[in-house]
DNA sequence: GCCAACGTTGGC
DNA sequence: GCCAACGTTGGC
């Protein structure tokens, strides 16, 4: 049977893409991005093209995962884009961007790496493949995955994040 | 603390 | 433009 094109309308509003950004809690902690409150925080000091790259390609709205690097080495909660690529403070060469972002909600139960990388499903997820990239992409599968084994429902998620 | 992976730099 | 040397990240 051929393949049914993709269902009218689905295709048109602009999906919201899925990221996961990575800190040492020893330099920025998920504590502290709480702390900052929906004023969020710019997520400055990286130096990498393709996790440059990644940020430019947000858009204000998209959901991410704060990922503990070193100390913890888990999932610990969700974060939303709240301000576009812009020019990164710590930079003067003009070379580097961060977007803004803001808290939305805990890990009811984090998500370490090991029990993603036990994950067959999670196989090829940039977490798992790409240990040393600090932001990178997260498919929709991957996503609504990690938000399950943390004990959150994925569509619950979006109205969290609008209300506050 | 070690080491693998990877990105960047600089000599040629 | 290649590649060796070096620096950094991050898991173990």
């Amino acid at each position: 049977m051929p393949k049914k094109k993709a269902a009218a309308g689905s295709s048109k509003a602009p999906r919201i893409r899925h990221w996961l950004f990575k800190s040492e809690p020893d330099a920025f902690s998920w504590e502290m991005l709480k702390a900052r409150g929906t004023r969020g925080e710019p997520w400055d000091g990286v130096r990498n093209y393709q996790a440059r790259n990644n940020m430019r390609a947000m858009r204000v709205g998209d959901l991410g995962f704060f990922y503990h690097s070193q100390e913890g080495k888990e999932i610990v909660g969700i974060v939303e884009v709240i301000a576009p690529a812009h020019p990164d403070p710590t930079d003067d060469t003009g070379t580097w961007e961060c977007v803004d972002v803001k808290a939305v909600t805990d890990m009811p139960r984090p998500v370490t790496l090991a029990e993603a990388k036990a994950r067959p499903g999670l196989a090829g997820m940039a977490l798992v493949t790409s240990t040393r990239l600090s932001v990178q992409p997260v498919t929709a599968e991957e996503w609504d995955v990690i938000c399950r084994m943390g004990g959150l429902d994925p569509k619950r998620i979006k109205a969290l994040a609008k209300s506050e």
